[in-house]
DNA sequence: CGATTCTTTGAAAACAGTCAATCTGTGTGG
DNA sequence: CCACACAGATTGACTGTTTTCAAAGAATCG
């Protein structure tokens, strides 16, 4: 089950065998079932979270119960709530999986001991983190400067593989937009082509 | 004129005399009239830049020459173009100065080298970039999930002093609204009130 | 299959954008 | 110091986009 984190990381920087086993050692397996919480609005988050096979999505939840989904992740890739692991605070925001999902998890304590061992990974977190940001600009552009059907073909076009896989309905909330808006506007560019 | 950098970094965290010395080093100083352009549409971006004093905004045009702004930055605060200093390549957005500023430069190249030197140093960047993520998170949600109005008082809660010193159509700008929206939702809301 | 969930469609209403004109305040040059 | 110009903000009428609500049509899963 380690083996995909270590060829992930190994993709991106170069340890020793040594560091990996010191990882291995403090990783935690885990596995959902579609629909399965593995944070809801209330809990507090304490891990970092590598993802090995599926998908899930991060929201949170407004006061008609709208799920507002913020971010998409799926294999080789990383979730969860910062903001709960900064503060220590209770989360506002809840992550279930879209699809059965198998994932690791590292708590903060052992990942800073990890971190502070292991330079190199330190900076391969850090690199992580800025490209997090820029995407996360480009997403704050998308969403103050774009149309709904321009927020769509934006989105196939950067995340061709999510909108074959994600729901229609979760698209159009990552987007912004209606169920009903998205289904118009699929239905107006295939017109187009 | 290096002051108000030491003081910013010595209240989150402790440096040596001899490592805000390294760091006064490579300080670049820099004075902008208000409408001056810090970073324009095809620069490379190569610092990192500390605001001593001043406003700044975080924009990009679109084709019909629509301003679109992503951030604003005031002093205490940092600015610049992760995704060209990331990549090298010429950026797609403009900074430039909504007051008379001024600012404090370290190139890319010097600043690696400090934060190799010093990991306090380190530890307090990885810091600020974890918050300017969370951040950017919560503006995410603000810009896919709330009305003009909803978003106008988002803004005004969380930040006070910008909407005092940024004129109104920058507000609307980086609201993702129009100037005419946001000027009727500013009157209803008075009219609640 | 049958039940549930997801997507599509239609019509009406709400919301935000556009365009043009007016108003306000500020700063500048005569 | 005044008059004027200019930029920013407001207002009104209109247009266009998106949402809402309700219903019907696919698709999926046990």
């Amino acid at each position: 089950m380690f083996g995909p984190l270590k060829q992930y990381i190994s993709s991106k920087t170069t340890l020793t065998e040594a560091d990996y086993a010191r990882i291995e050692a403090v990783c935690i397996y885990k596995k959902l079932r579609k629909r399965q919480y593995l944070l809801q609005e209330g809990d507090v988050w304490k891990y970092n979270c590598f993802i090995v096979k599926g998908l899930l999505r991060f929201y949170n939840l407004d006061d008609n119960g709208k799920e507002n989904i913020i971010s998409f992740a799926r294999e080789d890739g990383w979730t969860g709530d910062r903001a709960s692991l900064l503060t220590g605070e209770p989360s506002k925001n809840n992550i279930d999986a879209i699809e059965d999902t198998e994932l690791i998890l590292i708590t903060k304590n052992n990942f800073d001991v990890l971190c502070r061992e292991i330079p190199a990974l330190n900076d391969l977190v850090n690199a992580i983190l800025n490209k997090s940001f820029i995407t996360s600009q480009s997403r704050i552009h998308a969403a103050i400067a774009f149309t709904a059907e321009q927020k769509y073909l934006d989105f196939i076009q950067k995340s061709p593989d999510l909108a074959m896989r994600v729901p229609q309905a979760m698209i159009a909330s990552y987007l912004g937009i209606t169920p009903e808006t998205l289904s118009r506007v699929r239905k107006e560019s295939a017109k187009k082509h």
